[in-house]
DNA sequence: GCGAACGGTAAGGTAGCTTTACCAAATCAC
DNA sequence: GTGATTTGGTAAAGCTACCTTACCGTTCGC
């Protein structure tokens, strides 16, 4: 491979990238959000993680166990998680009256006020983005992103498998060393 | 507010969610990427700090501090980084002949080949998701992104000053206790 | 030439997880 | 009903990917 070749395929690797984009984009938007969010009284020190808790509880209570599952991180990490949550007086934990080894998590009527505050927040950066960009470009992006989640989950699900066309391009490492 | 109030509150927070929508999307994509490119021989331990480095590269050699800036993280964070990928053989370090404090940052060839796959890879899910999905959508998307962009840049950098209209609901934390 | 700025390293800390190991309550097997 | 297994949760330690503070040597501005 020619150098002009390798520049070639190197500026497009920066351009061609949707992932970056996809990422660049969620870090700002929760970043911005975040920002609001802490600007509130009573949420200074809300971090992003004590955020994402938020949107699992049900109102009449949850199981840690339940939210690992939705969160998609173990029972170990929920348990520190709410333990810092609860110290922030954003939720409290009783015992679950039908199983003695579980707690059921609910917010606080502090926890409640900063889910409605994070709403507010979520709809203004909306209008923001609305009152910025083309209007519809939003709804659209939004749609899209909605539809190609499953597409996106399938193929994490295949993860390697379906993407084995990319081994025709590497022979990368056979034989190679250089420094 | 009623319970059933902020149900329906709670239930518009789980749905109207871009940010939460985006990032979602974002780490499905950056997983299904990662979990490919290590399918590859010579990248089975390839962490995903390591790919996020490899677009910052110019094919001249790139110093340590132009890597921070460009990746927006401390030069000991890439200076650490750029210890392991130099273990895993992907880049080099040269002193800068033009200024005696600094080094250049190269790729070797195998982390060119890296590069290549990893663009091979990415145009892979593209094309995954272009089969399953509307093809047109997909265009459309980083085109979107795209746009939407310098008003998320710009929003965050005002951050929270423009977003005090969050403030009209939050009588949060004034004079609430509960637990 | 001298002080400030710059390129980089060293050491220690932190957030947000994971893994391994465990306990007690609940459920199943028969 | 008793024993084996599963389940809800905790404890402790480790890991990744950073950051902060502190520092050294080089170079630049003047």
């Amino acid at each position: 491979m020619s150098t002009d070749e390798f520049s070639d395929a190197l500026a497009q690797a920066k351009f061609l990238n949707l992932g970056n984009s996809l990422l660049r984009a969620a870090r700002l938007y929760r970043d911005i959000s975040m920002a609001a969010l802490r600007q509130q009284p009573g949420f200074e020190r809300m971090r992003e993680s004590h955020a994402s808790v938020m949107p699992h509880l049900d109102v009449g209570g949850t199981r840690q166990n339940v939210l690992a599952a939705r969160m998609g991180i173990s029972k170990q990490a929920v348990g520190q998680l709410l333990d810092e949550i609860e110290g922030a007086g954003f939720i409290y934990r009783t015992p679950d009256p039908t199983d003695k080894r579980a707690r059921l998590v609910r917010l606080t009527e502090l926890g409640r006020q900063g889910l409605l505050v994070a709403l507010q927040v979520m709809r203004e950066i909306e209008q923001q983005l609305r009152r910025a960009a083309v209007d519809t470009e939003i709804d659209a992006l939004a749609r899209m992103l909605h539809t190609l989640m499953p597409v996106l989950e399938q193929l994490h699900g295949q993860a390697a498998p379906a993407l084995d066309a990319a081994r025709e391009v590497s022979h990368a490492a056979d034989g190679v060393s250089e420094g």
